[in-house]
DNA sequence: ATAATAATAGGAATGATTACTATTTATTTT
DNA sequence: AAAATAAATAGTAATCATTCCTATTATTAT
């Protein structure tokens, strides 16, 4: 794999955000630097970094987000305010069981929890 | 809530299979009765139903789909055959849990367990 | 520096989903 | 039962995220 200009961006951008951004978010971050980058750019670099493991793919709903923290972790989803909050709940540990109780042997887990983060509860 | 024609065959339609079908799905199925539903008409009973409580949405990847079991449950992805299969591995007594651990009022858990289901595994 | 190859920009195409609107169907009021 | 009211529909256009296509440009190895 080279590493373009576009590449080295695209990767740079998704490493300096906790914020588990969106193609979208980083293609207009990668045009402050790089004008006439093109999404599809972005897009097929997104892909290429997740394939050689350097970033991961979250799906969002039906929208894909991507996280530089490769480690296998979970989400907590905020309803109100949207935003990702990394947790670790669940790790390799369950892997064992799932292949002994389901006969699956599991790749990897993806876990949201949906609900209300501590800046959103209304009280209690 | 009005219960049209059109509405009740969705609805069966989702309740009759344990495939977690996709709107298209649904559409392709319900056109055997009713040959001039439309695809909107689906997409809107879909939605309808969830908010009733009938049904509940999945999404796989960036494809919505939809299941009749709306107790708490969780899903195996075979990432050869596609098949969801439903087990139960967490359920609401984690929720304390995260509340305390990190403030955080739990909803709903979503979780994907994503690896090979035993009619695909090469061997051992 | 040159040749070989990978990556790009820009735009078109795709696929899932939602929005719009005039018409139809069902429910309520009289 | 007819008129008035309200909800749901079919059909189509629009939207949004993502992928595909192609001629051109940039990167790497020789």
């Amino acid at each position: 794999m080279r590493f373009s200009h576009q590449r080295q961006k695209v990767r740079e951008i998704v490493y300096k955000t906790n914020s588990h951004p969106t193609a979208d978010w980083v293609f207009t971050e990668a045009k402050k630097s790089i004008p006439n980058i093109s999404l599809g750019t972005v897009y097929r670099n997104l892909k290429q970094l997740e394939k050689s493991g350097y970033i991961k793919t979250i799906y969002d709903g039906n929208i894909a987000r991507y996280d530089w923290k490769t480690e296998p972790h979970n989400h907590l989803k905020c309803k109100n305010c949207g935003d990702l909050i990394d947790i670790v709940l669940l790790d390799e540990s369950i892997h064992p069981k799932i292949k002994k109780d389901f006969k699956f042997n599991v790749d990897k887990v993806e876990m949201f929890i949906i609900g209300t983060c501590k800046k959103h509860a209304k009280h209690s």
